[in-house]
DNA sequence: GGCAAAAACCGCCAAG
DNA sequence: ACCTTGGCGGTTTTTG
């Protein structure tokens, strides 16, 4: 059973504080993650929006999470209390995970847990995060990032993007699917909040390219060159480039490479076909260019995968 | 939108 | 028998 402390604090964005419980409690989960949620403060605690939080324990139960996530925070000027911080400090000196969503990150920061750390929060506060932690290296342009005991995410939304990518870390990309197919929100939404600096006006990945998107996700399985996709969308390979990133926020073949990873973890959880077999179904030429490609987006390699995800559930 | 340089990728093979 | 890692030149993709 893990462990996860949802903290709650005064005037909590109600949103940011729900992304834990619709994602880690979903009931295709069957109760993997056992969420409580947590005062990080003292007092009577309400959402923004006025309800009451009830809290179901008090601080010292973060000293018993495996995960402990700080969704969002009130204000960027304000603070964080020096009872939160320390607390924080000491579960993940303990060896808990830190996770925050949105602008949760000032708290991890406030705490120090950042320091030499890579990290991210919602785009309009990253000046901020950078400018007054100098010694975060503060990326805007990514949905989450996986420090390995301390993750940080992107604005709200990409909240949920983060805690589906903990569920497939700790259980495996087949259940994470199976969730965000409940939640009805793309199981991979690959690549950065770079489309929501440019339109902030969120989702719809726009028209044409939208379209493109959906053939891609049917045809990524054999092999496809930009300049077919270009060619699809009746642009120019560079503009097509162009466009692709600034919508997408990763290059067109580095989405496909993504995309066909994905796909193997999947086989690689889901059947035991050798690893040859399971390289040309997710789109790979040869083994060697999916073993390249797993190890650098999962970090471990196909078959040390498959072992630890394979029997038991 | 096209060009050229830089970066990343591919598949093969050899070795552990 | 099967998997992983690393090197190598020839391509393809990405960037400015």
């Amino acid at each position: 059973m893990h462990e996860v402390a949802v903290v709650a604090y005064d005037r909590a964005p109600g949103f940011e504080l729900a992304i834990p419980g619709e994602v880690l409690d979903s009931d295709v989960l069957d109760g993997r993650y056992h969420l409580r949620l947590v005062a990080g403060e003292r007092g009577v605690l309400r959402t923004a929006a006025g309800w009451r939080l009830p809290a179901d324990a008090p601080v010292e139960a973060l000293a018993c999470a495996h995960t402990v996530i700080v969704a969002g925070w009130r204000d960027e000027l304000d603070a964080p209390g020096p009872e939160l911080t320390a607390v924080l400090r000491a579960a993940h000196s303990r060896g808990a995970r830190i996770v925050s969503l949105c602008t949760g990150a000032f708290v991890l920061a406030a705490a120090g847990l950042l320091d030499g750390r890579r990290a991210t929060t919602h785009w309009r506060h990253a000046d901020t995060l950078a400018r007054r932690y100098p010694r975060i290296t503060v990326d805007p342009s990514v949905l989450y990032i996986d420090d390995g005991d301390i993750l940080t995410s992107a604005g709200t939304v990409a909240g949920i993007d983060l805690c589906l990518h903990l569920v497939r870390r700790d259980l495996g990309a087949t259940l994470a699917n199976t969730v965000a197919r409940r939640l009805v929100v793309a199981p991979h939404r690959d690549g950065g909040q770079a489309q929501y600096v440019e339109h902030p006006v969120p989702e719809q990945v726009n028209g044409t390219l939208g379209t493109l998107l959906g053939w891609m996700e049917e045809h990524y399985r054999q092999p496809v060159t930009v300049d077919a996709l270009a060619r699809r969308v009746h642009l120019s390979r560079r503009q097509f480039i162009r466009r692709f990133t600034a919508q997408t926020g990763t290059s067109p073949y580095a989405w496909l490479l993504h995309r066909r990873v994905l796909q193997a973890r999947h086989l690689l959880e889901s059947t035991d076909l050798p690893i040859e077999t399971i390289a040309a179904h997710a789109g790979f030429g040869s083994a060697e260019t999916l073993r390249l490609h797993f190890r650098r987006h999962v970090g471990s390699s196909p078959s040390a995968y498959r072992t630890a995800f394979t029997p038991a559930d």
